[in-house]
DNA sequence: TATGCAAGCTAAATGGGTTTACTCATATTT
DNA sequence: AAATATGAGTAAACCCATTTAGCTTGCATA
């Protein structure tokens, strides 16, 4: 029941193992093998049932043909989608993906970046922890590894990366709230010193300033991962109380959004009447919801892919030296 | 800026590669290498940082330390949770994961398992299609392959597998809608010949025997994924019409479930006014709606965990020829 | 006749671990 | 004194596919 090698193939059609591999690899005609010897290994392995070892082929020229995929966690329906583009595109490629999750933690994140290196994945999707400096990052950089940030990235490295507009998206989703006739909203976010998280809140500045209306740093309250129900229902009550008076939340992302509803729920808040949501990062449920839940979505299959096809095109390609692509893709304000 | 290999610290350390690879996989003692032999090879593979080539030692051990997931689509919530614990248990042991999307579609799921194995994973954790004939998991059986099925198997082949209770789950259920008074309870489902299916229907129909109802089989109606959205309209607009004169929906599924909640809410039907629902498969969100809708929840977290211990025993374990593992967790109805 | 060359193929090295079957001292038994 | 053990360690085989460098043989040209 041992598996068929090479050696197999190449005794079975009385060739050397160079021989059988060239022909199995479509080489023949390039090394001058006769027709009559390539069709004779073709049938010997197709009767035979030869598969190519994929360890020893991946010790010898190392490559894997893997991606390593690392998000804050799977289970978040962002990431899920994100996932199955970037496993299906791959598939196109043939390549095959390991993922992992590094829930949100720079140091789970610098761990699994290792073990996937180690493990030769050829090229690495990362969605970096939301507190992560940049170490372990600028070393991958250093080190001309091929590696594509999703989501989120650093101003200070040059990397590639596939991001959407948070700005632009920011803006908009701010001056639709505005329109709506709030004035005073509210900010509820996760504590993080990336750049996305401070372009989401320019985004917001921006949309008062051209209205006219003053920036005001207490309605943005920032939760921290540990206990985010608690802290949301308590950043809620604050928002909401006198001085503040605030009537509509934006919710700067998809966890935050759905646990800010669940709070809202248990908190016999109604919808808008007592208060108005906005979700940047939408989820599958959100126009379920009695009313709908307007949120900014982004293109995840577009990211996803964008993402798998700039890594492989770096693992595939000659490295032209230092040359990165960084995309910024639209995200769409869906109005509900 | 080449890997540290094995020969390098043996070299720089003065001693072979046997015994580097002695020490350095704990071996030392059992081979009766002295202490002062041991400290200077771990001084030194530390000082070079020193990681194995897992495809050289795979290629060796004919092990991969890698383990598949197939699921039918991994953006899936249930499936997203299970990845996400399979992720976690499988590190816990050492292992990666990778994971493939079937598509719920039996051809695909073939060709997965085939690629997987050629990728030498250790082993498989499948969720198979559901119009899978059992022939690619029985071949894995035959070549005593080590896999885990979950959530769905088959009654023909005896292999490990971690399901839910599915006719208890699904009797409870049932009573609960009939205890809300409703005797006339739509079932919506996706088209399926697969034992799960039909445990759900035969538990809805117990409950209804036990509360003396008589069983109609033009109550459950079975969708096809095709344009799920519009078949469930219609299939809802039929059984809330007038001889059914149903005032209760139970969806078979999460997926049923969700695509469901939408149609109900396009076709401005009340919850529970116009018509009451239950979902086989919890989602996150259900309990924010209103009003939140009651499910049944598959313990996500234990069924994975338990399949990546059962699969990694299998794995690692001398077999024990064909005893298998069969788990069947309860489902819990959670009363919304 | 000797030389060049193309066609068709192969031996052996390579990649980096693990494992088997030794070696070589010295120490202990019998 | 010869035989056996023991401690400490090693050379070489092995896993399997790829690749480099080169070897035949036949035919044509100088």
């Amino acid at each position: 029941m041992k598996r068929v090698s090479l050696s197999d193939i190449a005794k079975a059609a009385g060739v050397s193992k160079t021989t059988g591999s060239m022909v199995l690899n479509g080489r023949a005609r390039e090394n001058g093998i006769s027709d009559a010897t390539c069709e004779r290994v073709w049938k010997i392995a197709k009767e035979l049932k030869y598969k190519p070892n994929l360890m020893a082929r991946g010790l010898r020229l190392g490559k894997t043909h893997t991606l390593g995929l690392i998000v804050a966690d799977i289970s978040n329906d962002f990431f899920a989608q994100i996932a199955r583009t970037v496993e299906e595109t791959a598939t196109r490629y043939g390549y095959h993906v390991i993922f992992c999750n590094s829930d949100e933690n720079a140091e789970k994140l610098t761990e699994l970046i290792q073990t996937l290196k180690t493990r030769q994945v050829d090229g690495l999707i990362i969605s970096p922890a939301l507190h992560d400096y940049d170490n372990e990052i600028s070393r991958l950089k250093r080190e001309k590894f091929p590696f594509v940030l999703i989501d989120r990235y650093f101003s200070k490295i040059n990397t590639n990366y596939v991001v959407v507009n948070n700005f632009e998206a920011s803006f908009q989703a701010t001056s639709l709230l505005l329109d709506r006739g709030y004035n005073r909203i509210g900010i509820i976010a996760v504590f993080s010193n990336s750049i996305q998280h401070k372009l989401r809140v320019d985004g917001y500045r921006e949309a008062l300033k051209q209205n006219g209306i003053r920036f005001l740093r207490k309605l943005v309250v920032e939760v921290s991962y540990g206990n985010l129900k608690e802290s949301i229902i308590n950043a809620i009550r604050k928002l909401l109380d006198c001085p503040n008076n605030v009537r509509a939340i934006y919710f700067l992302n998809n966890r935050v959004a759905v646990i800010g509803l669940e709070c809202i729920n248990e908190m016999n808040l109604r919808i808008p009447k007592d208060i108005d949501v906005l979700s940047f990062d939408d989820n599958e449920v959100f126009r379920l919801f009695d009313p709908p839940i307007t949120a900014v979505a982004q293109p995840v299959h577009e990211i996803a892919e964008k993402a798998v096809s700039i890594l492989i095109d770096e693992i595939e390609r000659p490295k032209k030296i230092s040359e990165t692509r960084q995309i910024v893709l639209p995200a769409k304000l869906i109005k509900r």
